[in-house]
RNA sequence: GGCUGGAUGGCAGAGUGGCUAUGCAGCGGAUUGCAAAUCCGUGUACCUCGGUUCGACUCCGGGUCCAGCCUCCA
């Protein structure tokens, strides 16, 4: 099957969808704004990991995996993690390894594959205060009185095309008390001084550390070069943070930054954007006790990447059913490797459809239903016996579903897996389903349904089929 | 106040100038000892007011409501 693909993007910077043209299709490169590492991921950092591990994978699929660069940092010092540190009466360090060690949990868990380079702020200084040197001799910076480092916002034309922000607008909507240090006060900080106790790097400047925006111009400049694809992180990073790189990048090196700029929108309570400053976050690790965590990342993709992403229980429910009914179809079926050829796939017009609406930037929501329909197909094959087609039809489930990393587990590891916790053990399942046989074999239904209602009770469903009874924890 | 984006059936959530989204839930049937799973069939939509059009949920304009950014935030 001959598929030509054509990607289109919607670009934050023109504010529509773009054919994707890379700067060089053997050299594919994206950076992603990760996390400041003070504390645990909550499910809208997840939906970020997903989101660009998804796009990361299609890249790749339509690339090839030798010609994409994914960059994901890792802001490891910053105001908050100072002020945790010290809270808690330890290093920064010991803080910011913690927590990128449960990041890597949690992404990890979530089928999330790892960028290609993960830079972090404290391994990057020179670069840092190399590109703040050359705004302050590009005359975009300079060094006020207190010993920090502004960038001038005034000099840099262009300031706010991403946003779509005037900086008029943006002086006469001032909210925040002037720094006085600031010759404007939409003027942002590239180098902060130290204060006393703080932690601290050397600098022309005297001691003291990088303002945020400096630290994703560098790495990704460092990683990536000038002028690169794909920039992205969440919506609310695109002002100020990512107007700021633009300022920042484009003043040092004196061409354009970045071609594509995609933000993932939020995940929701209760009609509220998630944050941490609002405290109405659930963490991965919360949520993952209660839900297994590709239900998690099916949840994240049954949304646009773009879309508001409600969070309850009741969708991460609708999500489990949804997941697992694309598991059943998966099961019983020898499914051999050569099926996952590209020309094998089949339904051809399901196949392509898939690819289709992923073209269509990213549409996973699309794409999720086209793997129900296939679902659908296999469902059909198997109940008509045609248990060869069907496995190629599953074959195609599973290649298709690689893509947004769903659907690569054995099905009855998924769909035994569940809350087990406090709960039976899969031979005391057995023992009882054993028993049940027995008693429906002398007809005796009333002792085969009370095993069945103990069994429901204690979250395990079973199934009678033809080749004897199974079972899944629900 | 300025700037973005959005309003779809019971719920969630895509999409389209005229033709089935999809999932969950509902209803009828097949199957089953009864169920579950699966299959077949089926109902319920496009915020509001104008405009363009043979025809708009889909395009244009006004309104209402919601969310986000303008302060740290994925």
């Amino acid at each position: 099957m001959a598929y030509q693909h054509d990607l289109k993007v919607h670009n934050n910077l023109s504010k529509q969808k773009e054919r994707f043209v890379p700067i060089d299709p053997a050299r594919v490169r994206m950076y992603v704004c990760g996390m400041t590492v003070y504390d645990y991921c909550h499910i809208g950092h997840a939906r970020v990991l997903v989101v660009f591990d998804v796009i990361n994978r299609y890249l790749r699929h339509i690339y090839g995996d030798e010609a994409v660069t994914y960059v994901r940092n890792i802001t490891d010092i910053d105001d908050k993690i100072i002020a945790r540190a010290n809270d808690n009466k330890e290093d920064f360090t010991a803080l910011t390894g913690r927590f990128i060690k449960a990041m890597h949990e949690d992404a990890d868990a979530l089928g999330v594959q790892r960028p290609d380079l993960e830079p972090r702020a404290t391994l990057h200084m020179p670069e840092i205060i190399a590109m703040i040197e050359k705004l302050i001799a590009h005359g975009y910076a300079y060094a006020a009185s207190n010993g920090d480092v502004y960038y001038d916002v005034s000099k840099f034309e262009g300031y706010g095309k991403l946003s779509g922000k005037n900086p008029e607008d943006l002086r006469a909507g001032e909210r925040v008390a002037v720094d006085e240090a600031k010759a404007d006060p939409l003027d942002f900080v590239l180098w902060k001084a130290a204060k006393p106790g703080e932690p601290y790097w050397e600098s022309p400047w005297g001691n003291g550390r990088p303002g945020w925006h400096i630290e994703c111009s560098a790495m990704s400049t460092q990683a990536l070069g000038d002028h690169f694809d794909i920039h992205g992180g969440g919506l609310d990073l695109q002002f100020p943070h990512h107007e700021n790189e633009i300022a920042q990048s484009e003043g040092a090196c004196g061409c354009t930054f970045v071609n594509y700029w995609l933000h993932n929108g939020f995940v929701r309570v209760d009609n509220e954007k998630m944050s941490k400053s609002l405290g109405n976050f659930f963490t991965i690790r919360e949520v993952m006790k209660k839900y297994d965590p590709e239900v998690i990342r099916y949840f994240i993709l049954t949304s646009h990447y773009r879309s508001p992403l409600n969070y309850s229980d009741q969708h991460l429910d609708g999500a489990k059913n949804a997941l697992t009914s694309l598991y059943t179809a998966l099961r019983d079926l020898e499914i051999k490797e050569e099926y996952s050829a590209e020309e094998f796939l089949t339904p051809a017009t399901n196949v392509m459809q898939f690819w289709k609406v992923m073209d269509d930037d990213f549409n996973t929501s699309e794409a999720i239903a086209e793997l129900h329909k296939i679902a659908g197909e296999v469902n059909r094959l198997k109940s008509t016996g045609e248990l060869v087609k069907a496995a190629h039809c599953a074959a195609s489930l599973k290649v298709l579903g690689s893509l947004l990393g769903l659907l690569q587990r054995e099905p009855e590891v998924f769909l035994k897996g569940g809350s087990s916790e406090g709960g039976l053990d899969d031979t005391a399942i057995e023992a009882l389903i054993e028993a049940r046989l027995q008693a429906r074999q002398d007809k005796n239904w009333a002792e085969s349904d009370r095993i069945r209602d103990e069994l429901k009770a204690q979250g395990i469903v079973l199934e009678d089929g033809p080749q004897g009874t199974t079972w899944r924890r629900d």
